[in-house]
DNA sequence: AAAACAAATGCAATAACATTGCATTAGGGG
DNA sequence: CCCCTAATGCAATGTTATTGCATTTGTTTT
């Protein structure tokens, strides 16, 4: 069984054509992903539905998590290996977008350190957003 | 002359009946707003055009600054006093999104304290999104 | 105070992004 | 290999945002 076909099942997710073909484009770039990059990153055309049902999918079974870095377009990036499950994201690291290459990723290891919230304020999550240059 | 008359002026924008209006919501309404919330918060109706063009005027003149928290749409908020101008956006303080008001506002006193970012990566602005309840 | 100019507004059209319902197809357990 | 359920593709529609252009309004100049 090959490794994509592995990580699928992993996360509950029935092995599809769509499905291997979507998570090898994650597998293959890092920085986060929209639906218009995925669509021009494919071989061959899925329908419209069907990517956004994946990456729907994806998502819920915490294969990729959301990143918003300031365009109108929700992007998605893989999540760190073992970190994220069907019941619970824990996409806390920061993300960093580059000026230069236009690109966002995930900096796995930079997590949010706020502790100090104003009075009667709880943190259920944190992240980061970074703009820089890479 | 009226104190929203000045805040426009200060900020480079002529004086219209449409900008107190959008003006005035925001400085009555202290968490970040979209379009939508703006146009049902609207006692007169004004055209959908004209509000996303004021947002824009907005926020290109540092009145306000755009807010992501993970809604499909973009919301505003009003920039602290002072701290942004035409030239240079400063909003690099934390914002809330509470699960109970569902509202997102800024920490103004809350900034992101990262320092360490891997090698060869430079930071121009950060920002910390947090959620949890208020 | 009026004329003149540029910027702002409103309308209609359209673009960009995303979702729903439903009939058909394909995975994979038995 | 069959059967059932989940995934897919198509068409239609929803939601959010933008553009072009004619008209109006605010401000500067005379």
């Amino acid at each position: 069984m090959s490794n994509a076909n592995h990580t699928l099942k992993e996360h509950n997710l029935k092995s599809t054509e769509s499905r291997l073909i979507i998570l090898d484009i994650f597998k293959e770039n890092t920085h986060a992903l929209s639906y218009n990059d995925i669509e021009s990153l494919l071989a061959v055309k899925l329908d419209r539905v069907t990517v956004y049902r994946t990456l729907k999918s994806f998502e819920e079974n915490g294969l990729i998590h959301q990143i918003y870095d300031g365009s109108t377009q929700v992007k998605y990036a893989l999540c760190p290996a073992g970190s994220c499950s069907s019941h619970q994201h824990k996409d806390s690291h920061a993300h960093f977008r580059c000026d230069n290459c236009d690109k966002t990723f995930c900096l796995s290891d930079v997590v949010s350190p706020i502790t100090e919230l104003p009075e009667g304020y709880q943190s259920k999550s944190q992240s980061v957003f970074i703009q820089g240059i890479c």
